[in-house]
DNA sequence: CTCGGTATCGGGAAAAGCCTGAAAGCATCC
DNA sequence: GGATGCTTTCAGGCTTTTCCCGATACCGAG
């Protein structure tokens, strides 16, 4: 398969790219990229068959690069080259058309296999996620935007929250008791499942509810 | 020069690992870690005169690993192969005891060059960083990273907050008492003048000390 | 009209946090 | 070479927060 190679570090992409060339595998590197820009050109100019991209990247997102890619190449293959665990990132990929996910921090053997997974067209997952992202699946919840699941109090407290606010300080804002800020929280770390506060404030970050700076 | 490679993610150190072995340079991967505490053993065990090393990984801190190991093994050539391109995580690098720095986008060349300039003793830097480096030692104390007033244990207890761990769950990975993380949370606190989670949170994130992931 | 989801609260037990104090190890500095 | 300061370790006691069990009221959909 000609393949192509997508990541936004060049010392991780020519690393990539030897120890495929090292092993027998049916995918033949034949471009690389650094973004999704050029990817999306270097897809068409090249015949790609295979597209193994990473999901992190400056100008766009691993995934917007695969829905764009598939929207005018539908037979192409795409395999996600992910540092990030998150459950999330893993079900919109799926949903974009991915059908590989592969860990940085696989072995080279599940790297071949996602690939010979790929040469068939049938799906390879990391063994560690493939069982909870059934479950995902099968519970059938189909927003894209996983804020989109919170209610808009829930966003609200959850924005408070990465914000450094106590609960007293959110029932105070909100002019309502704190155990109904208690329970706001302990509802939306069950949909979220973030079982810490921490977690909600990385998601939060993540999704652009709050900014990075301190205070 | 006998080296050893230390990255959390097997597909990066692996592809790293070929792309060294399949070009002609002083650096010869004798050992290869994924956590701290394994490479300040495995430095000792197979006598390596090369250490190179990602900054984020799980256990402990790359500028943690630079320093121990430096103070164990003083004649030690440290290489910095980082993701991050904050300035001042380059000058903590530095400051750690590192002689080389380069990104993980940075070309083949210019990790050769790195090398070569390690196995001479001398310092290279990633030429984007190189001017700005000089710009920062010469203007004095200015623009410090502020994780260096941290201790290396408060880092380390700031890092795992931020990861979601739990006081108690903090004190069984350390193996020391929740009191004890307790009094390095209050006084990483009192010296980064944050006093909630969430903000340090985001503090540990804009920093690089975690990744942007919830799990 | 019932039912599920949302928003609002409370009580009580459990957990975590805050404040004060302190001791041992270690490097530094007169 | 002892004093000093910093780091790391920990305990007791008290306060605060969280967690787990509820409950009530509203409101729209079926």
């Amino acid at each position: 398969m000609r393949t192509l190679l997508v990541d936004d570090h060049n010392l991780v992409r020519a690393g990539i790219r030897r120890m495929l060339e090292s092993m027998p595998s049916q995918a033949e590197v034949v471009a690389e990229a650094a973004n999704g820009r050029e990817a999306l050109r270097l897809i068409v100019d090249h015949d790609i068959e295979l597209l193994m991209t990473d999901l992190a990247m400056p100008d766009m997102d691993g995934i917007t690069l695969i829905r764009r890619a598939l929207r005018r190449t539908p037979d192409l293959r795409c395999v996600v080259l992910s540092m990030h665990t998150t459950q999330d990132r893993v079900v919109s990929a799926l949903k974009a058309g991915a059908i590989g996910y592969v860990y940085k921090d696989a072995s080279a053997d599940e790297l071949l296999a996602s690939i010979q997974a790929a040469s068939k067209g049938s799906t390879y997952l990391h063994p560690r996620i493939a069982g909870s992202v059934v479950d995902i699946l099968r519970s059938g919840d189909g927003s894209d935007d996983p804020l989109d699941v919170l209610t808009d109090r829930q966003r609200e407290i959850l924005k408070l929250i990465a914000e450094g606010l106590s609960t007293k300080q959110i029932g105070e804002r909100l002019a309502v008791s704190a155990k109904t800020v208690e329970t706001h929280r302990a509802q939306l770390m069950e949909r979220l499942n973030i079982r810490n506060v921490p977690g909600l404030v990385k998601f939060a970050v993540r999704h652009g509810l709050v900014e990075l700076t301190s205070d």
